[in-house]
DNA sequence: CACCATAATGGGAATCGTTCCCATAACGCA
DNA sequence: TGCGTTATGGGAACGATTCCCATTATGGTG
């Protein structure tokens, strides 16, 4: 969804950006910065909040993380597949499954071409209440 | 997308509120608030910009009017019509054109069975250029 | 038509997520 | 080991959105 770019900036590897990448592999489900913030705290390894949103935007930037934006605007962050992939989110717990490009490529490129659009892309997201979250 | 509620909470039609809608009714691409507000002022309906904003909430809720989160979490907003729909949003001008549902329905209620997901829902916006603002 | 209970308004303060600034610390290649 | 450069972090700055609340306007009603 998001494509790496061209140029390789040299990228060092500190210990800020390990334990963050770290704590996102352990994750299955997608997290706000500030959330990500206070569970690096708690678990020892503290890095500094602005640090935490440069190198996630870093990662979102190197297609390691997907980024989501909520109702209220904030923005959660969740390890990512390489590949061309959507989600299926729980609306409750938040927990997210990556699931395979539905047969949706072809039909939007045909609508907008219909309307005299190129160069598409497209972006979908799948809600529900996972089997845990069930009453 | 959303859900008209239930009750019917007495909404009283202000000039205000008459203003903002006239001007939504206009415009067919997605405007933020901020934007909206100022359009409104150039205009001579100066509505305060607290009175924009909930009035915009109220239109959403009442599902006449479409929101849209853009990538820096400013919210855009767009009058639209009653049934289920898309939307296929040019990125550079934000023109927006509104597209039937594709096949997808059915693709995501099973994809979100196969995984325990109840209570289903999708939201898919297709993103390009359209033909005016080609190079 | 005047009256009233109530919902709506608006200006400014308050929130809150996110970014900026910049002096200091850490990386990694030579 | 040394050095040029990039990363860090704490706090200020920002920008969108919401809150507060005294004031105003709406829409029945008598």
């Amino acid at each position: 969804m998001t494509q790496t770019r061209p140029e390789n900036p040299p990228r060092r590897i500190t210990r800020q950006r390990s334990a963050l990448e770290a704590l996102l592999a352990e994750l299955e489900d997608f997290r706000s910065a500030q959330d990500l913030h206070a569970l690096l705290r708690d678990r020892g390894d503290g890095v500094g909040l602005a640090t935490v949103y440069r190198t996630l935007q870093a990662l979102v930037e190197e297609g390691q993380v997907d980024v989501l934006r909520g109702d209220d605007g904030e923005a959660s962050y969740r390890s990512c597949s390489p590949v061309h992939h959507h989600h299926l989110v729980c609306r409750s717990c938040r927990r997210t499954v990556e699931v395979a490009d539905p047969p949706l490529e072809r039909w939007a490129q045909r609508i907008a071409a219909e309307h005299g659009f190129a160069d598409v892309h497209h972006q979908l997201e799948v809600y529900g209440t996972c089997g845990a979250c069930a009453p």
